[in-house]
DNA sequence: CTAATCCCTCAAGTAAACCTGAGATCAAGA
DNA sequence: TCTTGATCTCAGGTTTACTTGAGGGATTAG
């Protein structure tokens, strides 16, 4: 059976997916992308503390709120480097992210305004059509997939 | 120089690109994704009609509106297969597109103000967290990347 | 007729967010 | 000590929406 509750000698990989319920590569995949970072035993192994439970549930969160993986790095950034987030910290970048999402509300309201301001105008076309603005269409960021709503590179 | 405005033998796919300001590759992966069903000469080119103009259109502006390809062919499929579409058709797809924004931007608001709530309450913990429910984020569709807002298959 | 375009079909690459082995090591209970 | 079960790394696959390149016909102006 594998070792819980064992806080002084940090929480292996396997336990920090159980209490998560975040896949065992996911969560090595957020290490590689900065997200948490873990220190490792003498033989190499992962050791987590209590307070990155936290963080993979802010980064769950925020993932349903439709952030990507470097917005959410980007928004973790501003937690201190060198003690244990507290209330306040997690409140200061709740409003970040809150900010965040206002914004893509707006835009996305604004849109289908303008959808909605076309429909029955016999419009649609590329020469005169509101919604046919080149510079609001998602921006091609080098190639992949395009960012669905709000690019954030 | 290229053919113009030669309409009975149809377009060709280098002018629809000048058209629609589509590149060819992206004409052509359409035509992969059922978006467009040009014929074929008997040298096996593409030729497209002037009403592909405004489905390509609708497409683009689909795009820009956050919707997947595979959204927007469910939406082409509205549309008449054995005419031209008229202006009550296209209507009558905006209109269906139209709800599926408000859908999103319901449920993207409703996730802000859960998020709003829980600012200061000293959540974003899984046990309590109305924000971590499990239902609420971006489904595993099998792999690849999630669907940032309101996943749609 | 020929050069200059245009078009065609694959195959493979890109980015994001992981998953799935393969082959090897580590840790802990019996 | 030995045998599971957990971990490790690294390579390669998946999806979406295309792009780029290779190798080879098709069209047309001149």
């Amino acid at each position: 059976m594998p070792i819980k509750n064992n806080t002084l000698r940090g929480i292996a990989i396997g336990e920090l997916s159980d209490r998560t319920g975040l896949s065992v590569s996911a969560i090595r995949h957020y290490e590689t992308e900065g997200l948490v970072r873990p220190w490792r035993t003498d033989a190499g192994q992962r050791r987590f503390e209590r307070a990155d439970i936290r963080r993979l549930s802010f980064v769950m969160i925020a993932q349903g709120l439709g952030l990507s993986l470097s917005d959410i790095r980007r928004h973790l950034d501003g937690l201190p480097n060198h003690r244990t987030p507290n209330t306040r910290d997690w409140e200061r970048i709740s409003h970040a992210v809150r900010a965040d999402l206002d914004a893509r509300i707006a835009a996305l309201t604004q849109l289908r305004d303008k959808l909605t301001g076309c429909i029955g105008c016999g419009c649609l076309s590329l020469d005169r059509c509101a919604l046919y603005n080149p510079n609001d269409r998602a921006r091609k960021l080098g190639q992949g997939p395009r960012y669905l709503l709000g690019d954030t590179p």
